[in-house]
DNA sequence: GAGCACTGC
């Protein structure tokens, strides 16, 4: 066995000797496999290639206080580095080391493989932690995974984070809210002056960075501390803080990429022809389509059938399947059916197969070169969902997802030059294109105050912080010297939800509606209870209307939840009500956390019975400056009170055609129209009652 | 008359 042992001599390296870039030289380490028991997973395990960079890894990230690792999908690197690591010692004198995922699915099946792979019991010396779920022994886990939500949550208990010896953040190139938390936070931890002193502490603290190629030298430039700042290397003991980085390639396989030669006017119909294309000249393989969204999608189902009809030959044997997240679970789990014999099946999806989920069997993948994405405007507070083209990065990754099986083909909808010459390289981080109340209160509850001087990967831009600041001034969770307020700010900061509707909890308290609020919190941080039904609408909507009420949506979930409870079979009452099952059960979980939650922040649970103007109340007094009012001889279109913009009634809401004068809303979805999600009704008096400060300049505004 | 995707003590 030729591997590194950490306190021995330098493995062999190319270095670049500008500092401390490091390249792997491409040395094939020689395969010996252990005689014990697990012969077979040790085979495996060596057959991956970051297998070969074993050694390497292991001094790097000895001699490097951060380690960025640049690997395709297949390197093997997100199981393997972790128990790298444990072998050589990092998890010796009651350490752990962490391995952060932006997904819970993805810490469930990687913390699961690993389990496996070093023949323990999953949650004894490898577990995971996600939100409700903690499958960790305290002194017994070694290798911990986690999403990277968790690890910020932890950081709020303790900041240095001292029972890790590495911490290692894959998907980076990802770059969530999260992950971009963590990065600013760990650097912070690792590097800055202050905590210089808990280096010396705790040298052995490591970071490892996973990360795409494309985002690499981002990250490297992020972590590189300026010169200036810091004394020079070797006057103090411990690890280079310049990172290294070290690249690993995949185990896809290949994937031609065909281009269109002129730009292409309707990418619905694009992707039909394309299909049909393939289907006639192409051998057996599943099709995989990337839609912006599921109006594009159902779109290109229609065609695909109309084709059917008129045209037996070209589509003969297609199996078209819709995929995007508000499907039931049953709808989501045909696309894992084996294809039938002689059948090609062809799944038309959201961005949900671009990262979340993985599909056995595609051979061909089309990319129409857009997707959905959030944007947020700090001026009118709304945050919207743009049609927009994707970058490189993406492009790369959907071509990727069809060289799983075998060698696959890509079908791009877009030009080789639009391509090489204008498709920008990256997408624009998410810290970048989103409200940042959670944000800035997380940061707040981390003790860091200068959230402007904050060294962020990507900072946001100062209008919207300053944006999130004003409203967390306004919801009195912030005072005038942006400190959390006393206790409002800081059990804000312990409820893991949006600001405001933790702000709504607390009202709830005095309003003595806490019970039922808390059922409406559960509910509105998450997407949806209802499934959507496609070519049922009707049905579902007279479903809807047997628990509608008068007051609105939030009064409306109120009834769900109590049908729920009731319901003896609660899977095939949902179904029957047009319900999503798997939604309402997360209900029922988020509701127990916030409950656990309030209790322990002293706030009683307490009933209001009938009274829903208590509960409308409580609403409010989250939600104030989201009050819309009806203009008058209008047909339906509200003015927001804060900014005067334009928003109408969402058709989801019980509300949509009701149309009362005065109403608070949850959030906007900005599509052709901004339309109002979650809409209650309110009595214009509460807002100059519930928030007095925010409303006694605009008494103008309101007239009422 | 309409909903990209994730996530959190």
């Amino acid at each position: 066995m030729a591997f590194w042992k950490p306190g021995t001599e330098k493995p062999r390296f190319e270095e670049d000797g500008e500092g401390g870039i490091v390249f792997m030289s491409n040395n094939l380490a020689s395969s010996s496999s252990s005689s014990y028991g697990y012969a077979n997973i040790e085979k495996q395990r060596q057959r991956l290639p970051v297998y070969k960079y074993r050694t390497e890894i292991l001094y790097l990230v000895e001699n490097h206080a951060t380690t960025i690792i640049v690997g395709e999908t297949g390197s093997g690197k997100t199981t393997q580095i972790p128990q790298y690591l444990k072998e050589a010692g990092w998890a010796e004198g009651g350490r752990v080391i962490a391995c952060t995922q932006p997904r819970r699915l993805a810490v469930q099946a990687v913390s699961a493989r690993v389990a496996e792979e070093m023949g323990v019991n999953l949650g004894e010396e490898v577990g995971y932690t996600i939100r409700f779920e903690d499958h960790t022994t305290s002194g017994v886990t070694k290798v911990k995974f986690l999403t990277d939500g968790v690890l910020i949550r932890e950081m709020m208990e303790d900041p240095l984070l001292t029972k890790y010896s590495v911490i290692m953040i894959d998907e980076a190139h990802e770059r969530s809210i999260s992950t971009d938390i963590l990065l600013g936070l760990l650097k912070k931890v690792s590097q800055s002056n202050i905590v210089l002193v808990i280096q010396r502490r705790r040298p052995e603290l490591r970071l490892i960075i996973s990360s795409a190629t494309i985002e690499a030298k981002t990250m490297f430039n992020f972590f590189n501390p300026s010169k200036k700042r810091h004394a020079p290397e070797g006057s103090a003991p411990g690890p280079k803080l310049e990172p290294a980085i070290l690249s690993v390639e995949g185990r896809g396989f290949s994937v031609k990429i065909h281009y269109v030669e002129e730009p292409v006017s309707d990418y619905i119909r694009s992707v039909v022809s394309t299909i049909l294309l393939i289907n006639e000249r192409e051998p057996p393989g599943d099709v995989l389509v990337f839609l912006t969204g599921q109006e594009d999608i159902e779109t290109a189902i229609k065609l695909l059938e109309e084709e059917a009809h008129s045209n037996q030959k070209n589509s003969s044997g297609l199996l078209p399947l819709p995929l995007y997240s508000g499907l039931s679970r049953s709808e989501q789990d045909l696309i894992f059916t084996p294809t039938p014999r002689g059948k090609r099946k062809v799944i038309l999806s959201t961005n949900i197969a671009e990262t979340s989920l993985t599909l056995e069997g595609v051979v061909y993948v089309i990319d129409s070169g857009f997707s959905k994405q959030k944007f947020y405007n700090p001026i009118s507070d709304i945050e919207s969902l743009v049609v927009a083209p994707i970058s490189k990065a993406s492009a790369r990754q959907r071509s990727g997802r069809a060289g799983r099986v075998r060698p696959g083909k890509c079908y791009r909808l877009y030009t080789e030059d639009y391509f090489l010459n204008q498709m920008p390289g990256e997408g624009i981080p998410e810290m970048q294109r989103s409200n940042l109340v959670s944000t800035v209160i997380q940061l707040k509850a981390l003790g860091i105050d200068n959230i402007l001087g904050f060294d962020w990967p990507a900072p946001p831009s100062p209008q919207a912080m300053i944006r999130a600041l004003e409203v967390l001034y306004s919801l009195q969770i912030l005072d005038d010297d942006a400190k959390l307020t006393s206790p409002t700010g800081f059990q804000v900061a312990e409820l893991p939800l949006d600001p405001m509707i933790s702000k709504m909890i607390l009202a709830s308290s005095e309003l003595g509606c806490s019970d039922e609020i808390i059922t409406i919190a559960a509910v509105l941080s998450i997407q949806s209870v209802w499934i959507i039904a496609r070519g049922v609408q009707k049905e579902q909507d007279e479903a809807k209307l047997r628990f509608a009420a008068a007051e609105g949506d939030h009064v409306t979930f109120l009834n769900v939840y109590k049908g729920f409870l009731d319901s003896k079979k609660p899977s095939q009452w949902c179904y029957k009500n047009f319900l999503n099952y798997q939604s309402m059960k997360k209900v029922v979980e988020i509701r127990d956390q916030l409950k656990r939650i309030a209790r322990r922040l002293g706030i009683t649970l307490k009933s209001c019975d009938r009274d829903m103007e208590a509960v409308r109340k409580a609403v409010t007094a989250g939600f104030f400056a989201n009050a819309c009012r009806l203009e008058p001889h209008s047909n339906g279109v509200y003015k927001t009170i804060r900014g005067s913009e334009e928003v109408y009634i969402h058709p989801s809401s019980v509300l949509f055609r009701v149309n009362p004068k005065w109403v608070v809303y949850q959030s906007i979805v900005s599509t052709e129209r901004q339309y109002m999600r979650n809409v209650v009704t309110i009595n214009p008096s509460w807002l100059t009652e519930v928030a007095p400060h925010f409303y006694q300049n605009r008494q103008n505004a309101m007239s009422f």
